[in-house]
DNA sequence: TACCAGGTCCTCG
DNA sequence: CGAGGACATGGT
């Protein structure tokens, strides 16, 4: 089947998914149904985080994690100590970030992974340094696959929800999908370069088939 | 009770 | 390179 003709099947049979899903103070949950691309940097931060949290790790879990480390006094600031989100300031100045994201699995291992890529951002600025236009394909992608903790799903998550680059993402769940359908290969990178190759290069629709192969994988695992 | 979850790194042959 | 193991919690 035509990979566009599967990208319908799965939005008719689970609808729309509004990926990725961001922490809501109000009601201290993560709330999916995200409008568009995140505009405000710790958003684009807080996604950056997730992934590296959801690293073989079930998504609820993360969700405790993250609300552990939204709910951190750290995350508070200003005179009424309002909520300002996710920065790496948090991740850095935390003294408990391994009780804090406990619950995700691999605690020790994120933790270490979560600070690197906080020193990273903080010194390289993700959000607001001026790049030429096509650095944050290529370039960027580099970069983040040169951080310890990092590999290819991690970044192209990042690229695709954080930064809105039109990059396909791979996981084991497209994996499996892919061998319902008799396609396999070998590399990580062969498969993204299948499905990029296969459609228009719009972040939005990146965006969407992704979250779509994932609801698939989750209703195929539950079966 | 086992197995799996929106992977990645390290070691050893 | 490429297979095999370590990392760790929570849900079914």
């Amino acid at each position: 089947m035509e990979v566009q003709k599967v990208y319908k099947c799965l939005l008719a049979k689970f609808g729309p998914q509004g990926w990725w899903p961001i922490f809501d103070i109000t009601t201290k949950k993560c709330k999916y149904r995200t409008i568009g691309f995140p505009k405000a940097d710790s958003h684009k931060f807080e996604i950056c985080v997730g992934a590296i949290l959801t690293q073989n790790t079930a998504w609820k879990n993360v969700e405790k994690a993250l609300t552990n480390l939204c709910n951190s006094p750290l995350c508070k600031r200003g005179a009424r100590g309002d909520f300002q989100g996710l920065t790496p300031k948090l991740i850095l100045n935390s003294k408990n970030l391994e009780q804090l994201i406990q619950p995700a699995g691999y605690y020790n291992q994120k933790a270490k992974k979560l600070r690197i890529f906080s020193e990273w951002w903080q010194k390289s600025n993700p959000t607001k340094i001026k790049r030429p236009l096509n650095f944050c394909r290529i370039g960027l992608r580099e970069e983040l696959l040169s951080l310890w903790g990092i590999g290819p799903e991690t970044a192209d998550s990042m690229l695709l929800y954080a930064f809105n680059q039109p990059i396909f993402v791979i996981d084991t769940y497209t994996k499996r999908l892919c061998k319902e359908l008799g396609i396999e290969f070998r590399e990580y990178d062969e498969y993204r370069e299948f499905f990029e190759s296969q459609l228009p290069q719009d972040p939005k629709l990146f965006n969407e088939y992704h979250a779509l192969i994932v609801a698939w994988g989750k209703a195929q695992s539950s079966k």
